[in-house]
DNA sequence: GTCTATATTAAGATAGAC
DNA sequence: GTCTATCTTAATATAGAC
């Protein structure tokens, strides 16, 4: 995936910056939607400058899903399954809520590309994700068997970490609206309410 | 919001047949990354065609959304403050599921509008909704200092719900890919998981 | 109401000077 | 490496015949 390796210190600021402007456009109108001249403004630069480090609008996109799906995966491929069930799970649980307060527009992208129906990240979801979920839930359903935790459908409970932690990336606006002038920081708060949930969903 | 009131009967059919077709576009590639040759094509019109019945692929978009908030919010009204605490709320997500279920298009037609900054839907959030979670979030304090239910957050409450039930929409492609040889119709598990979740959480 | 033809602008990408 | 100029295609929208 990274066959180009920068050399000068130019190119490498030039292309962090490309990148940076293009994850800033691409998590918010998609791929479609988006533009080269919009990527190249949030830049600085022109836009044939910009096709100059990379070869078309595709590549840069490419670029940007294929080093997301590595980190987005990373805290479920933390989970330890020598570790306490519920302490594992919440523990995973904050460190994608992290993730929601850290890097929005990463959850952002991702979100935009399975709603365009993940032409880009099929395989890389039906293939690399599933199989981590896949362990991942049987080392859950060891958890309740060994009366750890209470017994649920680990699926439905990984989905459940995603949606209710990546809600607060992915509808910021919305949540921002809603809380005007009752909470300028939504994440303390979600971080008490999760960890309330989860406490009493995993309790056996 | 509709001035224009269709008259014969094939301006009804064509109306219909264009706005279904754009609500498939436009929920996959969000407003920007859609195009008029598209929804043309999937309503079985030609492009002048399509803008003899509304003036501007704009229009199109903002009818679809205008139409939207009113049916999104509707399960949230229903929230009766003279029921149970617990079976209002747990009514509540259900049909939020179904909704998820039945009108996934819907869905991420709404999400990919919060997605790109809700730029159409702005003072709707802020107005009508804000309003009305504010005032539903009054009811569930209500239930809490009743006893009916635990004392939780009402705001995150009810972006829980949110989250939880419209992940199943907004990630259908991902969900799908993941329980592919397991679930073919994740919606019964899902229903019986989040029924779980809410009586463990609800519980006081 | 529906079509073909077309005007007009925007977008992805390239040529070639500096 | 970076720019201006430009090619080409695609997209929104309109004109005008039928």
């Amino acid at each position: 995936m990274t066959e180009s390796r920068p050399r000068t210190r130019i190119q490498k600021k030039n292309r962090k910056a490309i990148l940076d402007a293009a994850l800033e456009v691409f998590s918010q109108y998609g791929f479609r939607g988006s533009t080269l001249d919009q990527i190249a403004t949030a830049a600085g630069l022109s836009k044939p400058n910009l096709l100059y480090y990379f070869p078309s609008k595709e590549a840069i996109h490419i670029e940007l899903l294929s080093g997301l799906m590595d980190t987005w995966l990373d805290p479920l491929r933390a989970l330890d399954p020598a570790g306490n069930g519920k302490a594992e799970l919440l523990a995973y649980m904050r460190r994608k809520l992290e993730m929601s307060r850290d890097y929005p527009r990463e959850s952002r992208l991702f979100a935009n590309e399975i709603l365009q129906g993940a032409p880009r990240m099929h395989d890389a979801i039906k293939g690399d994700l599933k199989e981590l979920v896949d362990r991942k839930a049987a080392v859950i359903q060891s958890w309740s068997a060994a009366g750890e935790i209470a017994q649920i459908n680990p699926w439905h409970l990984i989905f459940s970490i995603w949606s209710l932690t990546q809600h607060y990336a992915d509808f910021e606006v919305q949540i921002g609206l809603i809380l005007e002038g009752r909470e300028n920081d939504p994440y303390p708060e979600a971080e008490r309410y999760l960890e309330t949930l989860f406490e009493k969903l995993l309790a056996p």
